[in-house]
This record gives structure tokens, C-alpha cells and sequence, in this order.
RNA sequence: GUUCCCUUCGUCUAGAGGCCUAGGACAUCGCCCUUUCACGGCGAAGACACGGGUUCGACUCCCGUAGGGAACGCCA
């Protein structure tokens, strides 16, 4: 399955993560960008960024600012290409965004078209379905006639004058029985008959040129050496062929990457919930996390281990190990990913990436480093995103105390009201501003022994009245946490005093 | 319809003809820890899509079948 590796770096490495700003950075395009990455860094080459934005209708800066953005959240950075601090752009083989590339590609346009190797085509778009319509009556593929096809340029252009027309530019397929060969990184030996397509449009009437016909200008131009790039571009990849070889320029080494799919198999799409790297920013994900995670899903370290840092991904990074079958995002997994990251950063990092999600429910909590350190300790482990921060913290934010509908059954126990009166009677009589865990471990004693109640009910109402519900975080760890003034506060709250 | 790609536990994957009684991870279940919920520890269950070859021997190589996907756009 993995012995097509060539496993030589003859060029210099130069890959190239070439977005379309239509949308938000999704996790496949991450990934995709991930493996540009790792892959320059691991052979001191360069990463650079493209963006594919002939899109007029559907391109927008907004989403380009957007993608760079999330980029560089994941840690990716590249060294040519729009740069989000300045706005402006690094390298030498710019400009990197299309739509200011258009002199480039008229100039190959006008070569083809004078090679007579493209033809001004103008077909209708009711022509083309006419046709389109024959081809499927007579179950044959569908191939473009134009009556214009060996027409010379000075013809066409006559002709468009001459009738106001705005034709498209068709690149003129006269390869006959010719395979198209080439080695993909994923998935080994490729073969395309050359007769696959027909004669297809590189550029469009509006006179912006079409994807297939940049891109493989722009990979020749900007000396690109690999392209990683998602499977759905895999037959794509035989038009561009058909580019290099016309317009002599060297081809670069291509990598497929297997599909992320949902869990019904299907495409991932927003149907599936979160699949933009800001929705998993968000919903409280960390950056080392999500790429981790995306790292794994069509490739392997060889050792087997699934927590890897960057470095240890760069490290370990190789084209041999690419899975070549689609794969199942799995958000499960990514939590518990998200965990043991979360588990392992420092509490002072770990407090600081907390506080956006702090503020936005207006959470108030104390910043002394001892408390922190307590809290953290409390409750990092109960947390898989960062987000999940913000309901184990809120029961312990003054403000945000209130009896949860799950207190009720416990409120209405025998034993309930004497526990909760005894208690608060001695944490009055207390004589610091923080109650320790060991006091208040002799303390539940001391209640234990005068009340003579045990076990479940005499925790239980103490947690009800420490946080508002039977059920959460050990007490003794809850206690410090909580000043006297704001234990007593609660006590009485719950009593209903 | 044509061309091309893909197929190992529910999910991510390991697997380069004998190391495979198919390994790991997530999820699931059980036990332990625990006055609750988690964390953690230990354990269980769970897969080579199917059928033919080739071979002394096939998860691995070849050919079919089935299923999934992509391209056949003036989207990328």
C-alpha cells in the first residue's frame, strides 16, 4: 500500500497551502495546510501561501484575513505570502493572491491561443446543455464541440468584434491515446487516459481565468516542489498534466490526501456540527490539540504514539506514511485529545487561555496565584475543553450562586435542615477568613458525631449548600476555594434565611 | 453512462507474504480507587467487505463482485 515512496528530495522543498477565500478555514483544509508545514520544516524548505481567489462572485477578503488568521492560531506559519500583522505581503515570487496575477496569466493564455494549443470558444451555455443532453441520451461522456475549435486567433477575435460576444478560452485537448502517468505520494502509480476530458475552459467570458489553468501556472511559477492536496483534486490533476507538458514547465511531486468524512460517511460539512478551525477555537479546543488530532486522521507517526508535539510530528513527518482511505472525524476522540493537553499545560498558561471564556459570561474569579493554583488543580481534570471551565467555575463564583432543581430531593430529607443549621452555626464560630480541608475534614466529624448522621446525608446537603447541587467536585477541595463570608452567605440562602 | 480512487474492531489506525491467536488509541462494558460526579488504574468485548486465483503459506500480490467516493462546471 505505502511502497510507492520515493523517498528523495531532489528539489528544494517548496510546498504551497493555496486556499479559496469563499469561507471559513475548515479542518480539512487545516490538515491539508498541517502537512505543508510539517512537511517544509522537516526538509528545511519553504511554506507558502497562496490564495485562490478567481472565485469573483464568491471570494471576499473578510474570509482570507479569516483563514490566515486561524492559521497561524494552529501554529502553522509560512514564509511567503500575505502576511496577517503587516497586511502585506513576503517572498520574491508574488503577488501570492491570483486576482493580481492576471498579467501572468494572459500571457500564457495569448501563447496557447498563439500556439493554436486553446481556441476562443462560443458555445452558450444552452448550446453546451443541448449537448450535454445528446451525450447522456446516447450514454456516451460528454465532450464540448465547438464549431470554432480550428478557427486561427485572428478569426475568433474578428468574429467577437464583430458580434459583441464574450467567449471563454478552451484549452484544445489533441492528445490522442495518451497515458498521463504520474506518482502520487499517497497513493502510488497513477494512470489518466488522456481522452478522460475533453477540451476544457481555462478561461472564463468575464476573461478571469479558471483554477485548473493558475493553479498549474502558479505551482510552475512559485518553483512549488510537492503539492498536498485533498483527493477530490485527484482527476483535476490530469488537466493540469496536460498544462505542464504544453507549456514545458517541470511538474511538481503531487500528494492526494485522503477525505474527512462525517459519521454518516458523508462529506464533513457544517451539517456534522463544528468544522471550522474558529468553531473549535470557540468551543474551547486547543491549537496543539486540533493539529495533533488532525495530524492522525490519514497519517502515522511510526512509533504508534498518538500525543505528539509539533516537533515531534516534524520530527517524525513522512509522505510513506500517508493512509490512502477516507476517515471519519471523530469528535469524541478530539475531546479526549483536548483533555490530556489541557491536563498537561501550565497552570498560568492554562488560566490565561481560560479568561476569554471567563469573560464572556462575565465570571469574576479571584487571580491570586495560591487560589489558582488550587482551583486549577480542583478542576482541570473535570475539564475537556476550555470552555467546560466555565460551569465548574461558576457554582464557586459569588455572583453566580443559585439552587440547581437537582438540590430538591436532597433539601428534602429528615436530616437535611439540622446538618445545614449545625453547620453553619460552627462556620460562623470559625476563626479564619478560609476554612482547610483539614478542618474541615475534622469538622464533618464533629457533625458526624453531634447530629449522628452519616455518609450521603451528611455530604450531600453540604454540597448543596457549598455549590447548589448534590453532585460535583470533592468537598474537601471545594472548601478553600470558598471564602467564610460567602460559605455562610450560601448556608443561609439554602436554609432560607 | 465514462474515467479514476478507496475498503482492517462502532471510530482513528498498525500491518511491506510466515513475526497475526491481527497490535494500539477513542468510545462501550466490568472491576478497583472514591461519602457524590469525574480523574486515574486494571480488565473484557470488538475488525481483515465478498468471491476466485498466485503461493508450501495471503490482511499483505493479481483478477473479479459489491459498497462508498471523486471528476466529467465559465466552483475550487
Amino acid at each position: 500500500m505505502k511502497l510507492h515512496n520515493t523517498n528523495s528530495t531532489p528539489k528544494k522543498v517548496r510546498v504551497r497551502f493555496a486556499p479559496s477565500p469563499t469561507g471559513y478555514l475548515h479542518v480539512g483544509g487545516a490538515r491539508t495546510a498541517l502537512y505543508d508545514y510539517l512537511f517544509a520544516q522537516k526538509f528545511g524548505g519553504e511554506f507558502i501561501l497562496r490564495i485562490e481567489d478567481t472565485d469573483e462572485e464568491r471570494s471576499k477578503d473578510e474570509y482570507m484575513w479569516s483563514q490566515l488568521e486561524d492559521l497561524k492560531w494552529l501554529g502553522l506559519t509560512w514564509s511567503e505570502g500575505p502576511q496577517v500583522e503587516t497586511q502585506k505581503e513576503t517572498g520574491d515570487l508574488g503577488p501570492y493572491q491570483q486576482k493580481y496575477r492576471l498579467e501572468i496569466y494572459k500571457k500564457y493564455i495569448d501563447q496557447l491561443l498563439d500556439q493554436g494549443q486553446a481556441y476562443y470558444c462560443f458555445l452558450t451555455e444552452g448550446e453546451l446543455d443541448q449537448q450535454r443532453e445528446v451525450a447522456k441520451k446516447n450514454k456516451l461522456p460528454f465532450r464540448p464541440l465547438s464549431p470554432s475549435r480550428d478557427w486561427s486567433k485572428d478569426k475568433a477575435l474578428a468574429h467577437t468584434k464583430e458580434n459583441q460576444l464574450q467567449p471563454t478560452v478552451r484549452f484544445k485537448n489533441n492528445f490522442k491515446n495518451k497515458k498521463f502517468e504520474f506518482k502520487d505520494l499517497v497513493r502510488g502509480d497513477m494512470s489518466f487516459p488522456s481522452d478522460m476530458i475533453g477540451d476544457f475552459v481555462i478561461q472564463r467570458s468575464s476573461g478571469m481565468p479558471v483554477y485548473n489553468f493558475v493553479c498549474t501556472i502558479d505551482d510552475a511559477l512559485m518553483k512549488i516542489s510537492h503539492v498536498f492536496r485533498a483527493e477530490e483534486h485527484l482527476s483535476n490533476t490530469l488537466k493540469q498534466l496536460m498544462i505542464y507538458e504544453t507549456l514545458g514547465f517541470d511538474r511538481p511531486e503531487f500528494a492526494h490526501l485522503s477525505i474527512m468524512l462525517g459519521e454518516d460517511r458523508q462529506k464533513l460539512s457544517k451539517r456534522h456540527g463544528a468544522t471550522s478551525v474558529s468553531q473549535f477555537k470557540e468551543e474551547g479546543y486547543l491549537p496543539e490539540a486540533l493539529t495533533n488530532f488532525i495530524a492522525l486522521m490519514g497519517w502515522s507517526s511510526p512509533s504508534g504514539e498518538e500525543i505528539l508535539s509539533q516537533k515531534e510530528m516534524i520530527d517524525n513527518f513522512s509522505s510513506d506514511r500517508f493512509n490512502s482511505a477516507s476517515s471519519v472525524f471523530d469528535p469524541e476522540k478530539l475531546k479526549w485529545m483536548n483533555a490530556q493537553y489541557l491536563r498537561k499545560l501550565e497552570h498560568q498558561d492554562l488560566w490565561q487561555r481560560l479568561q476569554v471564556f471567563f469573560d464572556k459570561e462575565h465570571l469574576k474569579l479571584p487571580q491570586d496565584k495560591t487560589w489558582v493554583d488550587m482551583a486549577l488543580e480542583t478542576f482541570k481534570s473535570s475539564m475537556e475543553t476550555l470552555k467546560d471551565a466555565v460551569e465548574l467555575f461558576r457554582p464557586i463564583c459569588p455572583d453566580h450562586f443559585k439552587l440547581e432543581d437537582s438540590a430538591s430531593e436532597v433539601m428534602a430529607w429528615e436530616t437535611t435542615a439540622k446538618v445545614l443549621e449545625y453547620w453553619k452555626s460552627e462556620v460562623s464560630n470559625y476563626p479564619h477568613d478560609y476554612l482547610s480541608a483539614e478542618d474541615f475534614k475534622a469538622l464533618t466529624k464533629k457533625i458526624q458525631k453531634d447530629c449522628e448522621v452519616k455518609g450521603k446525608p451528611l455530604f450531600m446537603p453540604l454540597r448543596v449548600a457549598l455549590i447548589g447541587a448534590p453532585q460535583g467536585v470533592e468537598l474537601a477541595k471545594l472548601i478553600p476555594l470558598l471564602s467564610r463570608q460567602e460559605i455562610l452567605r450560601r448556608v443561609s440562602v439554602v436554609l432560607g434565611v
